[in-house]
DNA sequence: AATTGAACAAAATACGATTATTGTTTATTT
DNA sequence: AAATAAACAATAATCGTATTTTGTTCAATT
């Protein structure tokens, strides 16, 4: 609220926090069609003049509600990876995780009473870009430890291992059957490493 | 029309092509939901109970008309890589004339009315049975010629051309920039024959 | 034997009036 | 300073009703 721009949102802001809360509440019971800013406000016991204080309009708080999930989502799968020895590793463990998110949390409650914007949602270029900026480390990483070429991109490596957890977690089924987390992590052992290539 | 079931089109049968043709018109200009019965068989020159006949309901006509376009997209695609000599090319292909398609034909319009629906046709696992049948052969051929390794399941190296392929025609960008066919070729070249691993 | 055209009830959609919500402003409270 | 509550016009959602469309049937036509 100081410069009057809406993009960053400051999570450690309690009434952010109530706002959010109320927000992601009334998205998981009603869906994001349902949802009024009074409604919002009723819930988190607030005034709809704070709500439109931190997000400019409604669009802005839906927004700030995804984005927090995604944040956090990112950050406590940041925290799992960094106990995780291989890329192979980390990459099945972000599409169980994904998985999971997405059959349990609130885009699983969206989905019943609007699939459509949840499709629209993961079908939307934007919605990856946090997630693509996440992996160049851990590319990184794994090319010092050689598990992977030295000769490849950092950039094309993680627009590969993006494009193999996003297929893996919209398509849990795409001709193969890759149900459990061993299945994930045994082909993406062998898809991530060594591609249809014999490895040597 | 012989058993009362409508489960396989007949495309040779003039009727069948009238109503589908018409109904393709009709979803091109109109979209589906503002597409009637009445209004394809007005374009079409024909009775509504012709097209009752033919198909059972309204959802079972827009499926075919679907269907058809799919089955024109695997006939041609199909022809076409039957002159490619890699599989490297034919998967760039695919990912190429996918996207044209989706770019350029009835998709693309019918994303100008009703941009949900068609995001929820693109993440229908369903959407994908024909297109994964598609793909084993050409496996096959790859392990005989040398290009792929032998050692791997047609299944599985299906399932992983697969996600490629619909990955990039559905993210033309993620994270790279892979617009020019060229730029696909050698992405695929790499990501399809070794993925990240160093290729010896 | 298939197509047509017409009739029909049931379901879906379009329409217009009414109500609710949005986004803004202001004075008041904490 | 920020949060609140109330007022407000503009926009959007809702609701009951009129209209259209769907899906079925059947006698007439090709």
């Amino acid at each position: 609220m100081p410069d009057g721009q809406f993009n960053t949102t400051d999570y450690d802001d309690p009434m952010v926090t109530r706002i959010l809360d109320a927000g992601e509440q009334c998205i998981h019971r009603f869906g994001i069609r349902r949802t009024s800013m009074g409604e919002v406000a009723r819930v988190g016991k607030l005034s709809r003049g704070s709500i439109y204080r931190h997000f400019g309009d409604k669009e802005s708080l839906i927004q700030g509600v995804f984005r927090r999930r995604q944040a956090l989502f990112l950050n406590r799968t940041e925290a799992a990876l960094e106990r995780l020895p291989t890329l192979v590793d980390k990459v099945t463990h972000a599409v169980v995780a994904g998985r999971k998110d997405t059959q349990e949390g609130i885009f699983a409650s969206l989905a019943q009473t609007e699939p459509d914007t949840v499709a629209s949602m993961f079908l939307d270029p934007a919605f990856y870009r946090r997630s693509v900026a996440f992996w160049p480390p851990h590319i990184k990483q794994a090319q010092d430890q050689g598990e992977i070429a030295s000769d490849l991109d950092v950039s094309a490596a993680t627009d590969f291992v993006m494009r193999l957890a996003v297929s893996m977690t919209l398509f849990p089924q795409m001709g193969l059957e890759l149900k459990s987390s061993s299945r994930v992590r045994s082909y993406l052992e062998r898809m991530l490493l060594s591609g249809l290539g014999d490895g040597c």
